[in-house]
DNA sequence: GGCGGCTCATTGTTCGGACAACCTGACATC
DNA sequence: GATGTCAGGTTGTCCGAACAATGAGCCGCC
């Protein structure tokens, strides 16, 4: 079992971790059950805790196993994670044309979850406060979208700011209120297009819009805010990139095992 | 400039970490230039290489710097990188419906980019293979999308596929011909659903659909299928989730420096 | 039975040392 | 000027060793 002399000019560390990782999809250490110790893979493969410790640090990248204090090596998974992600460099990315627009308040008020035009979570009788308007692109006169902004009543004092209409509603509560956005939540749809909402984004009624409703998710697992947008088909389309990727992808918080 | 003694729980390298880290954002070591060498730190801090080098390796996981042999270790970014991500375990979660549906093919021809009503790349009087036909799920009659699937000339075997409605096409391909899919780009928009489509899909013409437009880029940069798909406004919504992440997170694939 | 403490196995951290692999720049050579 | 060679410096790999931190299970006490 100690490595062989021949064939190897890679470092010692990554034919073991080769090695281990061939056992495991072979199924020679089930997932779930540990490895072999530390110790004993020290004296299987010859070779210094160190090289062992650096080849199952390789694994752990890799998410095939997992180390714990006290306890051992366990083996995750039998084969390398592969997701494909869709990466953004910051939320506004969310909205390609977030920096070319401009925002228009129309009216501003306090509503009951219930009936809001978005569905949003928590007690239908809660009030929230919206921030209704329209997003103009350029010196354009025709609107590129109708937009409600429901923020959390704790929250509302932002839709108060100075520069309420120049910086992203959620990105004013993160500064203001010190919390980080977790997550976003996002429902594309399309829609029918009417009443006063037609003639406001100059489309006749019934015209085909997408839908794309937000929920935004501090990290204190708080809906914090939920904007809905409408946009007149023509004037928009959503465009992502979805990227292959390798490794780790835990695929949720709660520990395996 | 060692280490106190006092205060310190955590393990030595993560206080080295952290000052080290401290330092680039502050500018003392400047993005682009290069951190002291492994002795130098070793002297400066009072510890061992391990050390250090369990330090460095916490800033390499960060994306804050990088090593490189014969060179030394060089300041990529003054902050961490941080990312909204969207993960999917596989690429057939794009639908979350795929399982639950069944594909009925209408139509197979072959067609010139240029004439197609999906944009395909390349020059525009290639010839593709298209499938084109209805999605329905259960044992409704309504569709739920209709649907069409371009694929490549030297792929168009796998349109003869025995399962070709039970596995994604895309699949097929890749099982077929031995090739991956690198990256998926989207794009969704609204559509009015008119003529033939409107009654295949049993909807009034004019009616507002959502257009989802997806092309597949294999690990060779070669867009080898296209598929468009429209779905009555009704019966289809897509839900995604972008969620924060830290750490590394290569922009592109050119090099930093 | 349940609780607390003890022991023991295992991984985590840190040290010191040695040589290999690799890059850069200076120098010699053609 | 272009090319090859060499020396020096830096990170990469590997060994041996020791102690700390942690978790699981055992055992005794209440």
């Amino acid at each position: 079992m100690p490595l062989s002399v021949f064939e190897d000019k890679r470092p010692l560390y990554q034919t073991v971790a080769e090695r281990l990782s061939t056992a495991i999809e072979e199924g020679t250490y089930p997932v779930g059950s540990m490895l072999p110790t530390e110790a004993e893979l020290c004296e299987r493969f010859g070779v210094s805790r160190q090289t062992i410790r650096e080849a199952t640090r390789l694994l752990l990248q890799l998410g095939l196993v997992s180390r714990h204090q006290g306890v051992g090596t366990r083996v995750e998974r039998a084969t390398v994670a592969e997701t494909y992600v869709q990466r953004l460099g910051a939320l506004p990315d969310i909205w390609q044309y977030v920096k070319e627009t401009r925002r228009k308040v129309l009216r501003v008020a306090d509503v009951a979850a219930g009936r809001a035009r978005a569905p949003l979570p928590g007690d239908p009788s809660r009030r929230w406060r919206v921030l209704e308007g329209l997003r103009f692109v350029g010196d354009e006169t025709k609107p590129i979208a109708w937009t409600q902004i429901y923020v959390l009543p704790g929250y509302a004092a932002v839709t108060d700011a100075k520069n309420r209409d120049a910086v992203p509603i959620y990105s004013l509560i993160e500064r203001r209120f010190g919390i980080k956005t977790q997550s976003v939540r996002q429902e594309i749809s399309a829609v029918a297009i009417t009443g006063e909402m037609a003639s406001l984004l100059h489309v006749t009624g019934g015209s085909p819009g997408l839908s794309v409703l937000r929920q935004y998710v501090s990290t204190q697992d708080e809906v914090f805010e939920v904007s809905l947008s409408i946009h007149p088909a023509d004037r928009y389309h959503y465009t992502m990139q979805l990227d292959l990727s390798l490794g780790r992808h835990p695929v949720g918080v709660a520990e395996p095992g």
